[in-house]
Parts: structure tokens; sequence; C-alpha cells
RNA sequence: CGCGGGGUGGAGCAGCCCGGUAGCUCGUCAGGCUCAUAACCUGAAGGUCGGAGGUUCAAAUCCUCCCCCCGCAA
């Protein structure tokens, strides 16, 4: 088939990857270099490098509501468009344009978390299991009918790191098996009572409130390692908290309260207490918190 | 030229502002104590203080340039 592909991260290039080998990609678009990283070079999305590299072309408007986007777009004379956290929305027109028309990558097993973070909400939320759909896109944000999902489970060391790289490369597959079987399967709608939505995962999260209890911090930081990752301050510096175990706060400490000796590290929640595994601080490397404490003291 | 922190024996840090023989915690090695131990005691090895210039009688410490790492912000 005739692809065009929208993704933008890192998350999309599997899928980019794994179509390319059995279908032709026709056109990638993809979100525009923005500034960013130390100096706000401009950087290009992974999807765009990788389609670069491939030399596929590619295109970054800033949005496909105009018609002469639209008309550009068509010129590619696609079968069908896949969508991979592309990062804009597609108008109508775009949307319909496609006889089989345009799949879409989710990270949930939907209709649970809906929306722009569902591998971070539903880590935190303490989902024993989330996973792949992919599924119709239609005007309402990922509300169109499912084609397949696929599952993973959140063990209790489960980070959003590793559960994206899993993510991408089910998703990957699941797409490449969805296009092999096009015809055949029959796309199920979502049960709109069980919809949750996930918001984006906004910076002010980040900050740790210690008012919380220890178990639902612990999934918080989970959800946000590696990016954008929980912190707290202390001494007037941040410290990245990027590992830590919720444990019974046996030594009485009040919320916020650090204790430590000489290889351990805990800090008193609302409820339970966090035992501090990797930390980072500012102008540092992340690392272990006994390697911490031989030099450093709270 | 977006703002900022850092590179000191194997690891983590202090020392730098106020130049003058390199320190702490841990690890390693040897020995001792101990029923025993990640405990304790004694001793030892191990560092061109990121690199290159400069100032000075003297530079980890002051000045200049370069390399690398990281935080913020995006």
């Amino acid at each position: 088939m005739k692809i065009v592909f929208l993704g933008t991260p890192e998350f999309a290039v599997p899928t980019l990857e794994a179509l390319s080998k059995k279908h032709e990609i026709v056109g990638v678009y993809t979100r525009a270099p923005k500034e960013a990283g130390r100096g706000k070079e401009l950087q290009k999305s992974p999807i765009h490098l990788w389609a670069e590299k491939h030399g596929i072309e590619v295109r970054t408007p800033k949005t496909l509501r105009n018609v002469e986007e639209q008309q550009k777009f068509a010129e590619l004379k696609a079968d069908i468009a896949i969508v991979a956290a592309y990062g804009l929305i597609l108008p109508k027109e775009i949307i319909e344009a496609f006889p089989k028309g345009c799949l879409n990558v989710h990270g949930s097993l939907l209709p649970r978390w809906r929306g722009a973070a569902p591998m971070q909400r539903a880590i935190e939320a303490g989902d024993e299991k989330t996973g792949i759909t992919i599924m119709q896109v239609v005007e309402a944000l990922d509300a169109g009918a499912m084609y397949k999902k696929g599952e993973i489970i959140i063990d209790k060391d489960m980070t959003v790191g590793i559960l994206h790289d899993k993510m991408a490369k089910l998703g990957a597959q699941l797409m490449v098996e969805v296009l092999d079987n096009l015809d055949k399967i029959v796309p199920q709608p979502q049960d709109e009572s069980l919809v949750t939505y996930a918001a984006k995962i906004d910076k002010a999260e980040s900050l740790l409130d210690f008012g919380q209890s220890a178990v639902v911090l612990e999934r918080k930081i989970r959800a946000f390692n590696p990016y954008p990752a929980t912190y707290f301050e202390h001494n007037g510096e941040r410290f990245k908290l990027l590992k830590a175990t919720a444990v019974a706060n046996d030594k009485n400490l009040k919320p916020g309260e650090i204790w430590q000796d000489k290889t351990n590290l805990i800090i008193g929640c609302w409820e339970g207490a966090l035992q501090v595994e990797q930390i980072q601080r500012q102008g540092k490397k992340a690392m272990s918190v006994e390697e911490l404490l031989r030099g450093y003291s709270f």
C-alpha cells in the first residue's frame, strides 16, 4: 500500500520503520523543528530525522486546516494515512480523504485513557495493565472504532520509560498486523460509558508533595521517570527523585522530613515513607543514593 | 550568542571567594580483633586536581581559550 505517515516523537519511529519494510511510504508529516535544548537550537523531530535518513519526503506544515495543504496532501495519492503521536489535530478533510480511512496508534487500552499522556496516567493510577489500541481516526479525540488491541502488564517496577519502549514496539507490530488484514477486521466501537481521559503532563506536577501517601508518590515517580522526572527541594537545591519505594514510616517522620544513615535516605509522607533509591542533584548525573551519601549530607 | 551548576586517587564529595607542600566518606590490598559480620582496629597502594596557554617566587585555587557532563527553560 501507499502510505502517508504522520508522527513526531520517538514513540512513532518503530511504527514508521516497520511499515516502511512492507509498504511504500509516499510522504511523512511531522511537527516543525522547534527550539530546544541548551543553546535553544532548532531540533528536528525523531520522525523527521528518520525520514530524512531514509530519503523520504518530509513535510512540516503548521496546520492542515487550509485548502492548500490539503491539496498537497492529496497529491501524494496515498491509499491510507497512518498517525502515531503526530501532535496536530487532523481536520475532517484529511481524515475522510482516504477510502481506507486513517488509522492511529494509541498508547492505552481504549476507551480508557484517551488523550495526551495515556502511559503516564496508567502507571500513576496504579493500573495493572495497559496496552496499545489501533483505531480509526475520527474528529473526536481518540474516539474512533477499534481494530486491534495488545496488552502490556504494568509490574511494580515499571517506569514510563520502559513502558514507552515496549509500547512503541507493540504499536508497530499491531499496526503492521492490522494493515495485513485490513479487509477482514471489523472495527469495534468504543464503549462511551468507560471513557477516561489522560490529561497531558504539566511540569508543575513533577514537584513531589509529601503530603500525599507514599504509595501514590511511588507510582508518580515511576510515571514520570525518566521524563520529566519528579523532584523535591532541599537546602535551596533541586533533587530529582528518579526511583523510590514506598515503605512503612517506622521512624515516625513528618511529611517531607528526611532521615539518612550511611546508605539509606528515607523521606516521610502523609502515609508511609519513601525509601529513595536513585537520585540526581542539580548539575550532577543521576546516581544511587548510596553513592550520593558517600559525599553528600542532607 | 537563552539562564545556570559541575569535571579533584576506583565511587561520591570538601578545598577554590581570602594562591603556599591534596582532605573526608566509601571501596581496594595486607595484617589484627572476633564464633562471626556490610562491625571494629592498624597499616598500605592509588591523584599530570578535564586539557592547553598565561600571571606569580609559588596555582586545584587568579586570567584566557578549548573539550566533556548535567540542571532550568523549551
